[in-house]
DNA sequence: CCATAATATATCAATTTGATATAAAAATAA
DNA sequence: TTATTTTTATATCAAATTGATATATTATGG
């Protein structure tokens, strides 16, 4: 699934600047499963809009630059659909963290329960911002919103807990080695 | 954490050839964080080389490519250690799954039931893989490893159940409102 | 009053993806 | 037995994506 159907995807809930759909990709029911940033949802939008899959209206602002909304078209609808049709692609993960802690027996007690904490604390934000909106922020609360965000909901959470219950025997181990290794 | 890094962490556990490189990214612990083609791999492993954080022993093999063998060294392991000491970068997730599910609505529940219990299925088969493996595979089970493998467990299960958990709701709401609007 | 965040688009080098090419053995299916 | 697929192995390259940077004004927090 490329930028550019992301792109449609996010136009098919309602019109959208570059800009606002950066946000959805950050934020929302989007964030939980695309990315993009400027570099690739501009030259998307510009593609798109060639390709006559989704028209643009520039709307001129006092004391801002020009802001170009993009609204989805019939064929636009239509491209999303055979996107949506066809098979996909495995999920795709990447975690810094989980390779630095893949590691753990090279860093300090310290720097493991510093880089969990900060971990957890994302978690448990982001958790609470998904609660407290709900079906607000989750596309007026259809069902493949509801489905998507509770899916979301329930990887975080199992996430935060794991972190918060492993933490304590992970750092334990790692200061058994140390010592014994000061002790050679 | 880019690939060079990331090959850098498998030389770390020892010795490997790009092909075998590839395979850690595909199973085993590596799988769960990292990711990365022959694309990216191979171009990766010529740079570290060039930069002299990595050396290679050519194995001329009977009746197969030549086979590079690729071990990290003192300077190598000094820039794994200085990567790994760095701020980990936000981890990112892509589904195009969630993004199909999340336009439930406009698909069939015939469909939506085969995507779900496909994935179901791969969650089941990743989870056996490493159930009976165990720590074999987790890098000779050392803290590090055992708390990463330990982490995609957890979330792996919680992604099954949630699909297996919430899949009959997910179809009767898009049943009852394909009724809907076929009733108008 | 100053610094940072938010609004808004755009570009671009460097990196990464995904596909393709090559080649033969081993495993599996027909 | 034969045919197909998978596995072993490296390499290249166009296209897509990332991550940083540029530009400019308003709003907000300290």
């Amino acid at each position: 699934m490329d930028v550019k159907t992301t792109c449609l995807g996010v136009l098919a809930m309602g019109e959208s600047s570059g800009y606002e759909i950066r946000k959805h990709f950050e934020e929302g029911p989007f964030s939980h499963f695309a990315e993009g940033g400027f570099g690739s949802i501009y030259p998307a939008l510009n593609r798109l809009t060639a390709d006559g899959l989704i028209d643009c209206s520039e709307q001129a602002q006092e004391k801002r630059p020009d802001k170009k909304v993009y609204r989805i078209n019939e064929r636009g609808f239509a491209a999303l659909l055979d996107a949506l049709g066809k098979a996909p692609a495995e999920d795709r993960y990447k975690s810094d963290l989980l390779f630095i802690l893949f590691f753990a027996d090279h860093m300090s007690p310290e720097r493991l329960e510093g880089l969990i904490d900060a971990r957890i604390a994302f978690y448990d934000e982001k958790l609470a911002h998904m609660s407290v909106r709900g079906a607000d922020i989750c596309g007026a609360g259809g069902a493949g919103p509801d489905f998507v965000c509770g899916f979301g909901q329930a990887v975080y959470q199992t996430a935060r807990d794991y972190l918060n219950d492993n933490k304590a025997a992970l750092i334990d181990r790692v200061t058994a080695r140390r010592e014994t290794n000061a002790a050679e």
